[in-house]
DNA sequence: TGTACATCAGTGAACGCGCGTTCACTGATGTAC
DNA sequence: TGTACATCAGTGAACGCGCGTTCACTGATGTAC
């Protein structure tokens, strides 16, 4: 049964991706290793052949989903006519991304459990924190880089707080307004 | 070793402020009942006299959690010389805040987590969101209600995202810009 | 190019552990007379 | 008020289950000659 080494390479891909999907869909200690192997279309056996521990795919799939999503954020097309951080904003803040955390900002769905966190993981999260923090102050050329960060600062935080709650609410008018009016907020400023 | 009713009310009290404490420390699934039980000072078999499940526990502790936060929150006195708005936030956002998880808000400790939960653990989540925005609202007297709701939904939702972010990232003098950000930010508006 | 052998990705059963939950038991409390 | 008995808060051992992890095994791949 012994896969070529690009097979191999491939499967350990496709394990990050499916643990990047199922811990933000699920959360990190609910999201099992045999869950996790299903999703990835194997059994569970096999994990420790690409992972040393449920820690290190943590780490891993933080780490490469962080990734994933600022370069999606990047790469995204400005609409005509819009600047670069309604855009942005308008994204983060849309049903769309309150729908499907599967493949949406690994910040804002796991968030509350990396305060948990330590070594690696914690790491990872900090460092993609910065990451997308950096790409929103871009979006200020004109303004002095720290004024600009400090700025970014803001605007990723209360973008997180505002899709978690939007995701944790139960009734879906407080939900849609919830991430209406930080839209607005945000933009204005 | 029968306790009397008013003795074991109090067991009851006791176990759900443990409950609280223990949850906003180190998350809901993290903490154990016997975890639970002993900073209640109890053995653990003792938990199903006076609850049905760990979900029942997690839902009132919530509640109760809440409850005690927004009464806190409503009661603390405003400093001399500061708007209401601007006590609740400096508050809210105080170094103290970040560092003591146990006695804070518990819509940001567990914010994340609550969002897979569903039943009587959601709506006690979305009650209190609701009760923290309308005691926010409170501090726009002079504005229509709508729009003073609009801008609690908005500062409420900003304060929790900072606040996990502040607890999450490894770096504490960006956690404490992060905090100072949001502060400047939400006082100004 | 063909052959023999070592490698190792993937399988599925098994392990130990901690969890939520149950249970028999204890003994002070509350109640009935 | 005193006595006999039922109640039930709290204890600590035990249960079943699912988890992370380990392991013997399989068989296609890669390598050596």
């Amino acid at each position: 049964m012994k896969k070529s080494k690009v097979e191999a390479a491939e499967t350990r891909r496709r394990i990050l991706k499916a643990a990047r999907q199922e811990f933000c869909r699920n959360g990190i200690q609910a999201t099992g290793l045999s869950e996790l192997m299903a999703a990835a279309g194997l059994t569970h056996g096999g994990f420790y052949k690409h992972f040393r521990s449920k820690d290190q795919v943590v780490a891993e799939a933080l780490a490469s989903g962080l990734c994933a999503f600022v370069n999606e954020t990047e790469a995204s097309p400005v609409p005509p006519g819009k600047k670069g951080l309604a855009a942005i904003v308008e994204s983060y803040l849309s049903i769309e991304h309150r729908d499907d955390p599967a493949h949406g900002c690994p910040l804002a769905a796991l968030g509350g459990e990396l305060v948990h966190t330590d070594g690696s993981i914690r790491e990872s999260a900090s460092r993609g924190f910065t990451e997308l923090v950096d790409h929103i102050a871009k979006q200020f050329p004109r303004t002095k880089p720290e004024v600009a960060k400090a700025r970014a600062l803001f605007i990723l935080s209360a973008m997180v707080g505002a899709l978690t709650m939007a995701r944790m609410v139960t009734d879906p008018a407080l939900s849609a307004a919830i991430l209406d009016q930080a839209k607005k907020s945000l933009v204005a400023s």
